[in-house]
DNA sequence: TCTCGGTTTAACATTTTTGTTAAACAGAAA
DNA sequence: TTTCTGTTTAACAAAAATGTTAAACCGAGA
């Protein structure tokens, strides 16, 4: 039934839920073990410490959203739908692991150099994959001037804050779990109307 | 030369540096008593534990960051200096603490029951307090429809996720410490161009 | 000078967490 | 059945972090 080694895969799944979806950063291997329901030693005998089997679940994830991330930015459509196209995904990858962002956060500051291991051989920054469709709609007067950097910040900024900071707009804006589903479905359009500047057009 | 006790009001300042400035979250007590220059048991000698002096500090800069904030939401200023001053704030309590967004959130995901701990009292939101002037300047066409929620969200999230994503952000996009802060005094007036779908104005 | 208070320190104790190891276990192959 | 190999466990060791305490310190006032 299992072709990868089950034990394995079973602690990963569940130490990235620890981590990224329930955002227990400081999760110890024995909670890690215990969502598992293995021996703990079972851990280190896996992944050597829990340090190593941290940056294996790091550049796991993240190297498997970049490629998705990318596979969008780089295809041929229109700018526009490019970019809802992105914003669905970002918003899709946010749900299932919503800490992650604020993980790297955490871990590059008490470990800069760690910073590398998550964007290796990033030649091609998605900065420099918009910046040609960007100009274009500038110079369409489609959207107000802005520099690639600043967009692809707001852009990141839109869709990745209201899910790093779920629990502080839950409880000031006192959403319920149902409610802050329902603002965050709501975003991906709220979002693309702050990038384009969408002063007239409605959904509906 | 100190109406305040000196050493309390030194080690509560180099803690406040270590976790919201340096972003060292998990900085342990020794690490702050050396920042300090003072003896570890000093630490539970004035603030009992490690948990109740964070407790301390992050009451403390929650509650003096919102009371500046406050304070601009609540004045009779047209909308749109209103918010250019909002923006303009956040900015600059965000650099002096660019983790503190980022602790928050992990401290909630951990125990959550700590938010009321920084929203105390807050029958006011700050969305409760833009609601009537965004809606005024929806009414004028000034701006694309939105919710005060989901403006606020936005205000925030573009300019609270740059301060927070410092390091992914210089080294996606290949930025020196100074071209980082150059960026962030461009951002003042991308912020305001994307919250308000000012595709013509420009500023000079 | 002496002592009294808050302050500071060193030393100790405890708890928590990580990491190691030898032995038990379980299934496959001889 | 026996042996072999990779997996799992319990028990142990070590390190790191927190918290406690008794004694030293030190300046202000008696």
């Amino acid at each position: 039934m299992n072709p990868e080694p089950h034990t394995e895969n079973l602690i990963k799944e569940k130490a990235k839920v620890l981590f990224f979806q329930k955002g227990f950063l400081n999760a110890t291997t024995q909670e890690i073990a215990d969502a598992a329901g293995v021996n703990r030693a079972l851990i280190h005998y896996y992944f050597r410490s829990r340090e190593q089997m941290l940056d294996l679940l790091l550049e796991e994830i993240v190297n498997e959203k970049k490629i998705r991330k990318r596979a969008i930015l780089q295809s041929t459509i229109p700018f526009r739908e490019k970019i809802a196209a992105y914003i669905e995904e970002v918003l899709k990858q946010g749900l299932k692991y919503p800490y992650l962002e604020n993980f790297i956060i955490t871990e590059t500051a008490r470990n800069p150099e760690k910073i590398k291991l998550l964007c290796f051989k990033d030649k091609l920054r998605s900065s420099e994959l918009i910046k040609d469709q960007l100009h274009e709609e500038i110079k369409k007067k489609a959207i107000a001037p802005i520099s690639p950097e600043h967009f692809m910040v707001n852009l990141s900024a839109l869709c990745n804050y209201p899910l790093l900071a779920k629990n502080v707009i839950q409880h000031i804006h006192g959403m319920s779990d149902t409610a802050y589903r329902k603002f965050l479905t709501e975003r991906k359009e709220v979002i693309f109307n702050a990038l384009f500047n969408e002063a007239k057009t409605s959904k509906k």
